[in-house]
DNA sequence: CCCAGATCGTTGAGAAAGTCAATAGTTTTC
DNA sequence: GAAAACTATTGACTTTCTCAACGATCTGGG
């Protein structure tokens, strides 16, 4: 989202377009939560891209890293992505020896993702920033709320899918 | 996200890659963010797809009917989309005559997007799905914390840019 | 007044991301 | 042991993103 390059400038102040908040969609926590996500996403991109990486292939070594040995099947359910996705995920980091398939002792048609010294380097390094970004993005918040926003996120994402037919 | 077709189902109960949730990545409020944003976009965009929409549109129908006659470059600074993605939001809303493009009085470069009748009739139905998508997503949150998690949310909107220069 | 520079909407191209079907190899189930 | 289900991979295709260019218009300075 707009690579600052220097002079962000000008005077963009109260953006202009500040007045579109009395809308709708202004007032929608659903559009907030993209919003605060877009930015935190921007933050973390921009923090990760300085080793090279993308929130993406961030969170593919974030798992290798710890030792989880989980299958790429695993890391296409839990990041939510189509298995070709993690294919090209894990080619990527593969190609520059920070991540390694190993084939599942349990299972030969599965794949186990581990993390090379070389990954797990890196991912410290990575991690330092992005954790400091994290602190940027919700700096606004209290260790409190923090707190309070991490349970209710947490809970919102085990929550049930929408089940589609409901009595209207 | 999967068209319950009917048979959604099997047993994918604790999905099999939960154990991940132990890593790193499981415990970040980012990550959550993320998660829980891909959940409600999920639900609302379902919802609005009944009508005829994807969420982007419903977001520049809604500012339409708001009758503040936003230029497209509000609603791309809004809505923090390429000016270009606007162009094409506008366009399909205008050929479905829900929206009209009319000459800003005040600048004659400008277009101001204004809602037709079809247009507010169309969004009163689909605003009610949404909405109703809405209390799906957040639904185990009790109205006291959603109003919190509003809240904090919007503070985080109004939060600064990256500052991209913080002492390593 | 007039010109330079910025701004608005639009178009088009190219990269990135998401979606989906098909396939080889392997496991599971009966 | 054969059928069905599953894993990783490939390839095609669509959608979304990002950016540069352009005509029309506005703004500010001389």
């Amino acid at each position: 989202m707009q690579t600052s390059t220097e002079s962000t400038v000008a005077a963009p102040r109260t953006s202009g377009s500040d007045r579109l908040w009395a809308t709708t969609v202004g007032g929608d926590v659903a559009f907030l939560l993209a919003r605060a996500n877009a930015l935190s996403l921007a933050n973390a991109h921009a923090a990760a891209a300085e080793y090279g990486l993308k929130v993406r292939s961030y969170s593919v070594l974030a798992i290798a890293v710890s030792d989880m040995r989980p299958t790429q099947r695993e890391l296409s359910e839990f990041l939510q992505l189509d298995p070709s996705q993690i294919v090209a995920l894990v080619d990527e980091l593969e190609s520059r020896a920070l991540v390694r398939r190993e084939p599942d002792p349990n299972d030969r048609r599965a794949n186990v993702v581990v993390a090379t010294d070389e990954g797990r380097a890196l991912f410290a390094e990575a991690h330092a920033k992005v954790a400091g970004t994290e602190r940027t993005t919700f700096g606004s918040l209290s260790d409190q709320e923090r707190m309070t926003l991490t349970s209710m996120l947490r809970r919102l994402a085990d929550a049930p899918d929408a089940p589609d037919a409901l009595p209207a």
